[in-house]
RNA sequence: CGCGGGGUGGAGCAGCCCGGUAGCUCGUCAGGCUCAUAACCUGAAGGUCGUCAGUUCAAAUCUGGCCCCCGCAACCA
């Protein structure tokens, strides 16, 4: 029986221009949807944008379109950059769809009938420009009698009725689940910032507004649309045929095996989301794994300092898979990291063309040369060989495990491991020097070399399809024979097979002369 | 005393739970090889492991004090 895979990115919004940060996010499951494919898995990966509240509704305005319009527009940008950073995502759930206003709606009702939704009351300080209520003892004095909000905001007393999630019932019931969950939020350190955070006890939370028209409608109740939560995070049972529990993706994928995000938005996963749906019933999502965020030469990045970082300039300078290589290598995953050109340059070059690359191409042109451009033929394999290709074989295994903890870094680390052991293999083996004292001795070694670099290849894929699809054809591996399960011997390149003329797949990165 | 994470050769990190040769990547220097994308391989230099004190035959590793940085806490991935 296939295994089902159900990963899910944040859903974006749409008011943003598309940057690293989102990029980054939807890279990394990217990534793990595709690992997963490889691996035999049947695989829902589900991306999109959040199109509701006040600041829509603003720029929608501001640029004279109905809402609907406006986000029809901008969400395209979304769409795009995810075509470019060659994403493949099986659905894109816009909040603003017909299917999602069925869902959110139905979760809502479920929620008003359980008891855990109740009107009430809320009034406050509210920031116009954030969006959000402060609390008193946040805010400070300005100019005129005015409040102002640690962001800088303007804020005024507000008083509307509101509908409430009964949250603060749920602490005791959430903080159980993440004892008997020790993964369900990682990186382990996030996970002990959100059960302090419960532990405190919590307030019920706001889930509607009537200031703002430009949301979901609260059933029975025109007055209300749901606010942001409760409308976002729905999307990700939306996308599934929710409220229909017996549509068959539901039933294959429900509950989802990894929700992304950023730290930023991981206590609305981690705590208000699996509370919603323990009381309406549903089961929980199997983890959360919040990762960090990037720096710009060492600065924070944000629009007013304007040195947002475009993935389309990324992409146009160093790359598409130097790009996404860069972005799960660098950084152990969860940690914040800089982002610098130096950084990016020495990756390429290093870890690309240097280890990589080159022995694809060492190996190749050897082939090519020394070998009428056919796939060798082995003869016994020595310690050596045995060590090289035992090494090899083990990968997907190791890689397995990390990326199972999201540790992409490592992963990949376990790969260049193997690739470094090639390089040392080379050197050792001499395979120039057999050419003239023992060419079957030579052939052995360079189809050993080949071989490794298919396992590699076939296991790097999910970080970098193009290149990897592009060494894999230097090798002449059928597409068919690409996934994880032809990884064994009884898929290893068979002697006599025409090669293609070998080509560098990672060219090195080389400044532009200074003027 | 709000909670939590961290301070290790020039940079970035591992080791700390289960005390006993301080390891990796990049950089620097020297050598080797010549198949390859001036790539590859080997070796060397460089650290009183934030600080003070304690436990111990022995501490980067355990205990306590202190100093500094960061997260939970700004629309933000």
């Amino acid at each position: 029986m296939t295994q089902n895979y159900y990963i899910t990115t944040p859903i974006y919004y749409v008011n943003d221009v598309p940057h690293i940060g989102h990029v980054y996010c939807s890279c990394a499951c990217d990534v793990l949807a595709r690992f997963k494919r490889l691996d035999g898995y049947n695989v829902m990966f589900l991306t999109g944008t959040d199109e509701h509240g006040q600041k829509v509704a603003k720029s929608a305005e501001k640029a004279g379109m109905h809402p609907k319009a406006f986000t029809d527009k901008v969400s395209q940008n979304f769409r795009d950059i995810a075509k470019v950073m060659n994403f493949s995502h099986d659905d894109f759930i816009r909040t603003t769809e017909e299917r999602h206003y069925k869902a959110a709606q139905a979760l809502w009702s479920t929620l008003i009938e359980k008891g855990d939704i109740y009107l009430g009351k809320y009034e406050g300080w509210y920031a116009m420009r954030d969006e959000a209520f402060y609390a008193e003892s946040e805010l400070t004095d300005g100019p005129n009698n005015t409040k102002i909000a640690p962001s800088g905001a303007e804020c005024e007393w507000m008083e509307e009725p509101s509908y409430f999630f009964r949250l603060s019932q749920w602490g005791d019931r959430l903080l159980k689940f993440y004892d008997e969950n020790p993964d369900f939020i990682l990186p382990h350190y996030r996970r002990n910032e959100v059960i302090s955070f419960v532990k405190q006890g919590m307030h019920d939370l706001s889930v509607s507004r009537t200031a703002m028209k430009w949301g979901v409608p609260v059933p029975n109740d025109p007055d209300h649309v749901m606010y942001v939560w409760m409308d976002a995070l729905t999307n990700y049972i939306t996308a599934l045929g929710y409220p229909d529990t017996n549509a068959d993706k539901y039933k294959a994928f429900w509950p989802a095996d990894l929700h992304m995000v950023g730290k930023d938005i991981l206590r609305f996963h981690a705590v208000y989301w699996p509370a919603f749906l323990m009381a309406a019933g549903l089961p929980v999502p199997k983890r959360v794994f919040a990762h960090g965020w990037w720096t710009n030469a060492g600065q924070k990045i944000s629009k007013s300092l304007g040195n947002v970082i475009d993935p389309n300039k990324l992409i146009e300078q160093y790359g598409l898979d130097q790009t996404r290589y860069f972005m799960m290598r660098e950084v152990p995953f969860g940690n914040d990291s800089d982002f610098s050109h130096e950084a990016m340059v020495a990756r390429i070059n290093s870890n690309l063309a240097n280890d990589f690359g080159n022995l694809a191409q060492r190996s190749l042109s050897m082939i090519a040369k020394n070998c009428e451009a056919k796939v060798p033929t082995p003869g016994a394999f020595t310690e050596a060989d045995r060590a090289l290709l035992g090494k090899a074989q083990n990968l997907l295994n190791q890689m397995r495990e990390t990326l199972d903890v999201q540790a992409f870094h490592k992963a990949l680390d376990a790969a260049w491991d193997v690739i470094g052991d090639g390089n040392r293999y080379v050197d050792e083996q001499a395979p120039w020097a057999l050419k003239k004292t023992d060419p079957a001795r030579m052939a052995t070694v360079l189809y050993v070399l080949a071989e490794t670099v298919r396992y590699v290849a076939i296991l790097v894929q999910p970080f970098m399809p193009e290149s990897m699809a592009k060494m894999l054809d230097l090798l002449a591996v059928p597409e068919s024979e690409r996934s994880f399960a032809c990884l064994d011997e009884a898929h290893a390149l068979k002697a006599g097979t025409p090669l293609p003329t070998p080509q560098g797949v990672f060219p090195r990165y080389v400044e532009e002369a200074k003027e």
